[in-house]
DNA sequence: ATAGAGACCTGTGTGC
DNA sequence: TGCACACAGGTCTCTA
């Protein structure tokens, strides 16, 4: 769920909170999420100074003490949240009064601070905690492709991974090996921005001695672009995310195809309308008048 | 190697 | 009102 942006807008609301803060306890409310917590992940964590909060993708990474990362993924439902005082905030979700919130399954009690509280309804996020010496070299971050936020991402360093594929480019777009962190809304945005198709094989955007298209360096360009505009608006809030003070992002206001099916193409001189179709299990937004 | 399908899990919206 | 079904921001594993 939460693409790039969401993590970021959720990195800066709890970073304030987090950062220099010690860890009391922290309390898990079941055995697994999408893994198992391992045997003394609590154990490990209490007691510890919390030094940083960075990101990598779509993972949050806390640096603990002098040895420990702690990995936080949100999956596609997660959100973190901060209490004082009465548990639950305003904007947490699935929360009736009276009744314990649903799908909180971990709470951080740092010490002199509020609570920080991990809800996840799904439960396709997970948090590891890894030694800070070998983190780049884990199988979870080892692979990703170029972060889109700062100078890396390029035509030349994403021809060598779009040459000769087959696949379509939306499906190679959203490959965390090739852009780490761009997901399925974005992805659409950003092929809409550059009036390209979803359904383009990717290869198509390299010239058959290696170099990058005019197409491929346009779509760098508007991939970087509605990266930094989501950023901006806080991130896009559809079911579940919200951030970390229960605000919502803004950014699903300025869709201009992600889940418009059957609306008029905003796109001046166009009169196309956005379709919908499927590409390996995903719904993919377009216009198939204005993207080529 | 690469592309696609299925799996993981819960909640919500739609149509009958 | 209830029920069945489709679909959701991600990513891992398996199959051709």
């Amino acid at each position: 769920m939460p693409e790039l942006p969401e993590v970021e807008t959720v990195r800066c609301g709890l970073a304030p909170t987090l950062e220099g803060a010690l860890i009391e306890k922290v309390e898990l409310r079941r055995a697994d999420l999408r893994f198992p917590f391992p045997r003394r992940f609590a154990a490990n964590l209490k007691g510890q100074r919390i030094e940083a909060l960075r990101r990598r993708a779509k993972y949050l990474l806390a640096d603990i003490g002098t040895d420990w990362t702690l990995i936080m993924h949100l999956g596609m439902s997660g959100s973190f949240r901060l209490e004082d005082g009465e548990p639950v905030a305003a904007g947490a979700r699935h929360y009736e009064p009276g009744k314990a919130p649903a799908h909180d399954h971990v709470v951080l009690h740092l010490r002199d601070g509020p609570r920080v509280v991990y809800n996840d309804p799904r439960r396709f996020g997970f948090m590891l905690l890894v030694r800070r010496a070998a983190l780049d070299q884990h199988p979870l971050l080892a692979t990703l492709g170029v972060e889109p936020t700062g100078n890396a991402l390029s035509g030349a360093a994403l021809a060598p991974l779009l040459a000769r594929r087959t696949a379509p480019l939306k499906a190679v777009l959203i490959d965390q090996r090739v852009i780490a962190g761009l997901g399925n809304i974005y992805a659409c945005e950003a092929l809409w921005r550059a009036g390209l198709s979803p359904r383009r094989r990717a290869g198509s955007l390299v010239r058959a001695d290696g170099r990058p298209t005019e197409r491929l360096e346009r779509l760098v360009e508007t991939v970087r672009a509605v990266i930094a505009d989501a950023i901006e608006a806080g991130g896009s809030s559809l079911r579940d995310y919200v951030q970390a003070d229960g605000t919502l992002g803004l950014f699903q206001h300025r869709f201009a195809v992600y889940d418009r099916e059957g609306e008029p193409c905003l796109r001046r001189s166009c009169d196309g309308v956005v379709r919908r179709i499927v590409q390996s299990g995903r719904s993919s937004f377009y216009c198939p008048g204005c993207q080529r």
